[in-house]
DNA sequence: GTTATATTTAACCATAAGGTTTAATATCCG
DNA sequence: CGGATATTAAACCTTATGGTTAAATATAAC
């Protein structure tokens, strides 16, 4: 039983907070990646992206598989779960100030 | 038009991955409150409060309404919009995971 | 067995983050 | 005006983050 707790969130949002790991995992949204071919696309060392997928790794996105000299990443969503729910209960603020807009824009002089 | 790009993620998931900050906001959502309502609750000076408060603001998470002395500070939920958005193209992933850890489930045997 | 490939570890650096305390600023109130 | 209240700013500290290069480890391949 996967617990949503404060340090998953934590470790999730922090994942997600950097471009580069984002984009990894679009990345293996697609297929399944070794180490050297998920860093392949970024400028920087293959060290500096072996710690981004690390990071990823912490935070469960990702699946580790070794084949031989091979580490095979696969994408693992699942933490993200939780985040989608946390932020799920603010939707309908949002909605609120779409609805408050739509609101104005049909009476645009009601306050003029 | 507000665009969801890499610098917004960065900076929404970043806010969200503090548990003083999620708690914030969650206070937020049922009220406005000053600064130091905000802070009130949380084991830090003010002054640590008030950085995570800004925090929040660059995100574009509260808004702030200077009365007087007091600084009003009220929830826009309106950024999480591309927070969530960006996590539902992954949902996909975690719904095919569970269906196929209920397929297993369904033929416990059929691997052994 | 030696060499090439894939990845990690170690050591290091600069900057960001999260916290503190003390001082400054702005506003309200008597 | 002078004192209390609300908030920020400045200076500082410690640890985390994101990056580097060079060395170590493990496996594959000739």
């Amino acid at each position: 039983m996967v617990k949503y707790n404060a340090t998953n969130l934590d470790n999730l949002f922090h994942a997600l907070a950097d471009p580069t790991r984002r984009s990894m995992l679009q990345a293996l949204a697609l297929q399944n990646l070794s180490i050297g071919e998920l860093a392949e696309p970024f400028e920087m060392s293959l060290t500096a992206a072996s710690k981004h997928i690390r990071v990823l790794e912490q935070a469960g996105l990702i699946n580790r598989q070794v084949q031989g000299r091979n580490h095979i990443c696969e994408l693992n969503a699942a933490p993200m779960h939780g985040g989608l729910e946390w932020i799920q209960h603010y939707q309908r603020f949002w909605n609120l100030q779409l609805d408050t807009l739509e609101q104005l824009l049909q009476k645009p002089d009601s306050d003029s």
